[in-house]
DNA sequence: TTGTTAGTTTGCAAAATGTCGAAGTATCAA
DNA sequence: TTGATACTTCGACATTTTGCAAACTAACAA
């Protein structure tokens, strides 16, 4: 099991600690589900999981990077669009830390 | 699998996302692993998992409060001291939130 | 009773966060 | 080339968060 120390673990839950920024990754989440369940990635069109967010673009594009920079996502361009998706590794180490029976 | 809930989970994310509300937490839950594992619950004094805390009392006494906001701990008084332990159900809506497997 | 320990409450200041409007860039379509 | 779409960047501003000092309470010891 890779080791996660207390500053980088923090920053991901401070990355989840905002309503808005939470139902973005919620929204990724619920789409890549079956994908990651195969343990396989999925890309998603950051337009596809932004609707239900009342913010406008800037805070948008704001809470986007500040889930890159926790490492729960990954971002590339397609044209005018940008794909989003959840980067496992980082679901796995917390799984992993807060899973009770591991010990 | 019960519905995820933004603004409850929010909370909860909000509540590790401060170093050393985390680091605390961490320490407990480094004390209460084994019990956890077998099911059962806790009790920490506060004193014992707060000794690498650079912050003072008053800031120790806010960010209990907070977890127990959160639902991640309980707490009782104990004589002059406090007594915490952490939620178990809290940590599974935590595993089962990052486990990528569940679907 | 007097002192000590363990934590709480209050009030305050510095820092971080979340959102926006305005303006900018890059891609694609007409 | 003109326009539209899909973001991004840049201040600005209000709100929240974090931590502290000072004063307070409750439990216990001497």
């Amino acid at each position: 099991m890779s080791k996660i120390d207390v500053a980088k673990m923090s920053k991901v839950f401070r990355a989840l600690s905002n309503k808005n920024r939470l139902q973005l990754f919620l929204n990724l989440l619920d789409e890549s589900r079956l994908d990651l369940a195969k343990g396989r990635t999925h890309d998603c069109f950051l337009t596809n999981i932004i609707s239900n967010l009342r913010i406008g673009a800037p805070s948008i594009s704001h809470h986007v990077r500040e889930l890159e920079a926790a490492g729960l996502i990954e971002t590339t361009k397609e044209g005018k669009q940008l794909v989003c998706s959840i980067r496992p590794e980082a679901m796995d180490d917390i799984a992993a830390f807060f899973s009770a029976r591991s010990v």
